[in-house]
DNA sequence: TGGTTCATACGAAATTGGTCGTATATTCGT
DNA sequence: ACGAATATACGACCAATTTCGTATGAACCA
């Protein structure tokens, strides 16, 4: 049996999305990081990640009085998760539903080789 | 002033869900539409629903005893909502890199009529 | 008409997520 | 060597969400 899937909350995910960009990191590099955007003590952004460990969302490494902290979860595991509950909930099953609401919408605007990257998984659809 | 954007909670996501297809439906026909995949009171969904009457997600007919309910949320508007949260959270902002995920990961599939839609899209976004 | 059923209202417990204060230990600089 | 800085651990609190028990009243029917 595999480890089940632990949804991670709002405030994990903005903590391991630093960690996937970084992919090591202390706890200090992390919180600076996420001072950044918000106001959030220190001992905050610690207990929020040794609940993370706890729940099997980061590793990290104790050999050193500060510890270092890895993402333990697939970057794009995660996306497909939340992506699909998504997909389930909100737009009835339907992928093609989200992303023409997330395409057309009009407010991001989408580059030429972005268009191009499309186009090609359009073509790669049409091909089965 | 329009009235401040309610984030929907997950559960009440469900029942708006169940009321987006009926449009009109009572806290019963609510709960057994609920109960089908939950395990749950009545009086849960019940709470649930006065809730959201309070917070102006939902509205009621009060004529009769038994309370008609009605989505005071638009459904197109709720989804663009959470999705572009989702973009900027999960995505780096970059609506591109949902579609890919969402598109490319397989487990769906994608008709030839969507794929028309998708094209259309597309083309659509070139002449941009 | 009296009891069973079914509706709403409401209070309150249980859970969860997020916040931080404080205790304690280690390290570092002078 | 000792005080300041910095690290983890941990308990407690608060707000939001979810849960449900119970009270109360309307409707139904035998």
């Amino acid at each position: 049996m595999s480890a089940k899937y632990v949804k991670p909350t709002e405030s994990e995910l903005e903590i391991l999305n630093i960690l996937w960009h970084r992919d090591l990191a202390t706890v200090r590099e992390v919180h600076e990081e996420l001072a950044k955007s918000k106001d959030v003590g220190y001992t905050t952004t610690l207990k929020l990640m040794q609940i993370m460990h706890e729940k099997g969302l980061v590793k990290r490494d104790e050999s050193m009085r500060t510890h270092v902290y890895q993402p333990a979860v697939n970057r794009e595991k995660t996306q497909k998760h939340l992506l699909n509950k998504m997909i389930d909930s909100l737009f009835g099953g339907s992928s093609t539903q989200l992303v023409l609401q997330a395409l057309g919408n009009g407010d991001q605007k989408v580059s030429a080789e972005e268009l191009e990257k499309l186009q090609n998984l359009i073509n790669n659809l049409k091909k089965q």
